[in-house]
DNA sequence: AGCGGTCAAGTTGAT
DNA sequence: ATCAACTTGACCGCT
């Protein structure tokens, strides 16, 4: 059974989750600061609880949650433990029920830190900001029992396969906490599946295959020799993502996402499997329904 | 109440 | 050398 997986927002129900700037808080004296902050903290853990609940009620058994969710926890000036935040204990505890409901319902959540997240770069202020950064997510997953926070390789520094072996060196020095729940994603414009699949290998890293980046930037395997051995990395239920191009194939950035999902973009050889498929699309909650009903129709009548 | 400018971060590639 | 793109809604502050 195919597990279905939205990611981070909602198009029409009613779950808001809210986040603030660094420009914003250094106008505000210490303790308002951190009364605001913990505001938005406690209002961010009751929507994931809600957002837990709407998806567990939807049929969707899969959540990624905003790397925000605690905004700005590790930024150089203005970062912050959630200890200092009025209220803390009440924040964790709503963390830590999130975890319980999704261990009772059988739900999955997962962390998709951003593109500034570097373990890869030469510049070591970037990746021990990105480390800091790493180890806040995998700390909030470890409250809500997320299993996954996943990242890509980064930047290409003019030589890709000296970059990929300082990737695997950083790797190896992670915290167990971080290490336990990282993988590696192929992206759209440098680190193909099968730049990747090699180091996944090597490290024990479980690989994220996004096959709209396959399609993106291709690497001469196939998606379903491709998909083989994405599933093999897998120690744990196996997490692929998909999407559709804005406007077509043919167009001019086939990168960015549509609204939907084109059921003609989902791979056949996918549909018996025992995965998670996070379903990036504009639309959300709308666009896994979508694809869900489309893939049925379709199965049906062949 | 509504709207517009703005928002932490890094890297690449177009101009 | 500079700057948009990546992705992206939600925030604050001003009218």
């Amino acid at each position: 059974m195919i597990r279905w997986g939205l990611c981070c927002l909602f198009r029409k129900a009613p779950i808001k989750f809210r986040r603030t700037t660094a420009k914003y808080l250094s106008t505000l004296s210490h303790v308002k600061r951190m009364d605001y902050l913990s505001e938005i903290c406690m209002y961010n853990a009751k929507s994931l609880f809600d957002a837990l609940r709407f998806c567990r009620g939807n049929g969707i058994y899969a959540f990624r949650i905003n790397s925000q969710i605690l905004p700005l926890k590790t930024h150089p000036q203005i970062g912050y433990g959630i200890e200092s935040l009025p209220r803390a204990t009440e924040i964790l505890d709503l963390f830590k029920k999130c975890g319980a409901y999704c261990r009772r319902h059988n739900l999955r959540t997962s962390f998709h830190p951003d593109q500034f997240i570097l373990l890869s770069s030469p510049d070591t202020d970037v990746t021990s900001r990105s480390i800091a950064e790493l180890q806040y997510q995998a700390e909030v997953a470890r409250w809500v029992n997320a299993d996954v926070v996943n990242i890509h390789a980064g930047g290409a520094y003019g030589d890709k396969a000296k970059t990929l072996e300082r990737l695997a060196r950083r790797i190896r020095r992670l915290p167990l906490t971080v290490r336990q729940r990282l993988t590696l994603e192929n992206d759209d414009r440098i680190y193909t599946p099968r730049d990747l699949l090699i180091v996944c290998e090597k490290l024990g890293i479980p690989f994220v295959y996004d096959v709209h980046h396959h399609r993106c930037l291709p690497d001469g395997q196939g998606i379903e020799e491709t998909t083989d051995l994405a599933l093999s990395t897998w120690n744990r239920e196996p997490l692929f993502h998909i999407s559709s191009p804005l406007t077509s194939w043919a167009g001019p950035n086939p990168r960015k996402h549509h609204d939907y999902i084109d059921c003609q973009d989902f791979p056949r050889y996918w549909l018996p499997l025992d995965i998670t498929i996070d379903v990036e699309a504009k639309a959300k909650e709308l666009a896994v329904f979508k694809l869900i009903q489309d893939l049925g129709r379709k199965t049906r009548t062949e």
